[in-house]
DNA sequence: TTTTTTCGTCTACAGTTGTAAACTATAATC
DNA sequence: GATTATAGTTTACAACTGTAGACGAAAAAA
């Protein structure tokens, strides 16, 4: 897992990479006629956009005789992963279940991937303790007197 | 579950908000005790904190003799599981059931907590299509020519 | 080759966020 | 009552974001 350059994707740069990411590697034109149309975003920005990602090393830009070719520097799966662990993190360790619960509850998920998550917690259920020692502020009841 | 007031707290407003929620209701002093400490902020910075959590209508404060007692607008559990489902709206349909596998290797659960995810995605499954019908722009390949 | 289109770069600007000092009003202590 | 401590309010300020116009160079079309 690279390190997390999730952080400095913004919400508006994530829609930019999903296309980068979709296509492997495009020009601006494809990003600003797909964003353009799906976002109604005006082409100038949909440009900041790309620069900015540019900028941060996110995505690395090819020039091909004054035109550039963009492609990314960082994996579709990874930056999903760390993103979604990112945002998780600031939940307290206790919740961290209900969280998942509520995610399966509410996000469509196909069967085999059902049964792969249900293998998968059967493994992860043999080392499981009863109860997860929460070192988080929230649980620490000692620090508030 | 409320409207997304969720996407309105930031990332530093959040360790303010488990204080809160953990203590159903606190003074400012406490707040700035706790996280001067955990978090070396300055009480400055964690009363500006507070102050824009009210304005923003997540927290309420209630004067007694010239002093604040805050206390939260939003349940822990209502912010927790918005803010998870939040990020991971961004990330394609057909990735979501990978991500999930991902925090459930990467975050420590409870056995009970195990168990009910494997009931709940058992449930889950009788229902469950062999393949999600993804909508994302990502996975929508005909926009892309 | 002149004109027009395209595309990358630069500049702009308001709102948000992290970070915090300064000021003020009130409460507690001497 | 005067002094000190405390806590709420105001102001500040740079970096980041969303949003986009303007400018300039190169490519394509006329």
């Amino acid at each position: 897992m690279p390190k997390d350059v999730t952080s400095e994707i913004t919400s508006a740069e994530w829609e930019v990479m999903r296309i980068v990411w979709t296509l492997k590697q495009t020009d601006s034109k494809t990003i600003i006629d797909v964003l353009s149309d799906k976002k109604g975003w005006s082409p100038s920005t949909i440009k900041t956009l790309v620069s900015r990602l540019v900028k941060k090393k996110i995505l690395s830009a090819q020039k091909h005789k004054s035109k550039n070719i963009y492609f990314t520097n960082i994996e579709e799966k990874d930056a999903s992963n760390l993103m979604a662990i990112n945002s998780v993190e600031n939940i307290c360790c206790m919740r961290q279940g209900a969280v998942i619960k509520y995610l399966i509850n509410h996000l469509d998920i196909s069967k085999p991937d059902i049964d792969d998550l249900i293998k998968t917690l059967e493994n992860k259920r043999t080392n499981a303790k009863e109860k997860v020692n929460c070192d988080c502020l929230n649980c620490d009841r000692e620090v508030l007197k």
